[in-house]
DNA sequence: TTCACTTTTGCATACGTATTCAAAATATGA
DNA sequence: TCATATTTTGAATACGTATGCAAAAGTGAA
């Protein structure tokens, strides 16, 4: 088998041009229905899958979108990766994973990205300077940080409308009749964990409530020790909202080896509705971030600004829902 | 700023010539340092990058890989994920992440990896069709199998050597003073469960013991109903070795629920490693796959076939280790 | 200096596709 | 039927790079 069968091989045996074998693969050019069976046909026989990159040399276009992730420990993150990639691939694009340590996405992917000559990108988890974030709108390559939002806000951004979301949790925790809470937070410089924690403030002080804050870092392990040092120093309040399922689960564990019953003396909320939360060892109460409708506005927006690039900025706010279950 | 910087603008800038400025960005061609320090002292003025699809036209080589993956609910494999891309990145190749829903790669992400001419391709969880495998040999493609076998072993693949982790593991069990015993497979059609179950046997039959086998299917759900089951049915055994941690772990919590003692009435152990299974909730026994050095040989086999192809097959194993927790 | 030899450079070309433009084919209308 | 409008086609070219080949530049010995 010759490895590379190119257009100029099939249009000799379908005894057309070059130039009709490329139509026939071009979305949206104009070819008679007669030399586009022929060409199929030679191109069925031969074997013959057009060349991606000549395709993108020339037309200076991609198929490609960058998809930037950071924490891969948190199950919420291997979902969003599989939805994107499956949203994509409806639009025949596929996904070009950048892995990155730091919080922040480091040049060398950066240069990776602009290589690629990527259609558009995705960060996740990670953030990005605002230098290179403008790199990016230099070069015309759409971009939207999901569930993240950078301060200078004049990037395309995707969240769970995380504000309300503080506030129903707090109203929930208060019908329910805690008065004394606590909340553990992710990293304290993440606009998802300031946004929650304000909406649930606000309700509190509505209320005239106080409320604790605790300082974590939206890992398991975090959520475990910060639950025990709170445990240890006697400051158990009657409810946790915990900024995230997986630190939440942290919380949970910790109660559960100290002895503490939950919900009867402590009620625990997370954030995600991750897989895990409805284990039966856990049946944790959280918020329900709907992925698919993130997901499908973050896709909907990158596919407009690829057919023709604005650089449009928004902060798309997407409402999720309250799932009960027993620690609440 | 103009989007399309190449290499005769900097040939120009450089007062050289397009050629040289290509023999700079190319691995081991041959320029003087002179003009070296001309032409990257331009690319640095106008920010030149190679485009790297002109590249792969001209030499027909990319420095993409193909990754393909399915079950991103275990969280064995994310982690995989990363240490690939990490891996991968450290000798300039990028990941293509493929998302397969079904157990087979379907034709169109097969596709997807011979329009980019992938250098390289890793399966992971899923598998593919021996003609698919053979076309991308056909297409000199080098292939990896990470942690599956091909049943028709002409093919490369990377395993933990799961025959010996089955063997270590009835050995402690019966170092535990474990008698009846019980095997909770994964899908059965996994070359990993049925290897990791034959180890497991053999040393029993050694000894004379007979064991029950419980066909679960790898996931938690699957791990939680298949206990629970036992339970009922009044079949349980004095310890369960279960294929891996994440089915482990609803073995674990339908145990807990039924008020079974773990390790006192039953013994469980499981198979990864995975974070969760030092989660103090857990504290799961199980046999630790080297993810490292598992990832390094794939690399390192990939690496080689790139430079030379050979198609060579060979199926490699990487020792494990017993991690001994609080569940035996 | 001259000559032989090695290294470096530039020219020209090729990779496989999309696209412009003019020519050819087809459809339309009277 | 013919003349005109419309659609389809093919030839030629461009995209940005790598590379074979020959010319140029550099090196070293005598």
């Amino acid at each position: 088998m010759k490895s590379t069968i190119n257009a100029k091989d099939v249009a000799k045996l379908a005894g057309v041009s070059q130039s009709s074998v490329s139509r026939v693969y071009f979305e949206g050019a104009k070819v008679s229905e007669k030399t586009r069976r022929k060409v199929l046909a030679a191109a069925e026989e031969l074997g013959y899958r057009p060349n991606e990159f000549a395709r993108s040399l020339i037309t200076n276009r991609t198929k490609i979108i960058g998809l930037v992730m950071k924490g891969v420990q948190n199950p919420f993150y291997p979902q969003v990766l599989t939805q994107f990639t499956a949203a994509f691939k409806k639009y025949g694009y596929s996904v070009l994973f950048v892995h990155t340590n730091n919080d922040e996405i480091e040049t060398e992917d950066v240069e990776t990205l602009l290589n690629y000559n990527v259609a558009g990108v995705v960060i996740t988890d990670a953030t990005m300077s605002l230098n290179v974030a403008e790199s990016f709108r230099a070069h015309h390559i759409p971009l939207v940080f999901f569930n993240r939002k950078l301060s200078s806000s004049d990037f395309y951004s995707v969240c769970c409308n995380n504000l309300n979301a503080g506030r129903a949790i707090a109203e929930y925790l208060l019908m329910q009749g805690s008065a004394n809470m606590a909340y553990i937070s992710g990293n304290e410089n993440t606009s998802t964990s300031l946004e929650r924690e304000k909406g649930f403030s606000e309700v509190l002080a509505l209320h005239n409530l106080e409320y604790k804050k605790h300082a974590s870092d939206y890992t398991y392990g975090g959520g475990y020790a910060t639950a025990l040092d709170i445990i240890e120093a006697g400051e158990l309040p009657s409810a946790f909202f915990v900024a995230n399922d997986i630190m939440a689960l942290g919380v949970l564990d910790a109660l559960q080896k100290k002895g503490v019953a939950v919900p009867e003396q402590v009620k625990v909320i997370g954030f995600d509705n991750i897989e895990m939360a409805s284990w039966p060892g856990y049946e944790l109460t959280t918020w329900e971030q709907p992925i698919e409708k993130m997901v499908k506005e973050t896709v909907k927006y990158l596919l407009s600004e690829m057919a023709g690039y604005t650089g449009s900025a928004q902060s798309v706010e997407v409402e999720g829902t309250l799932i009960k279950r027993k620690t609440t």
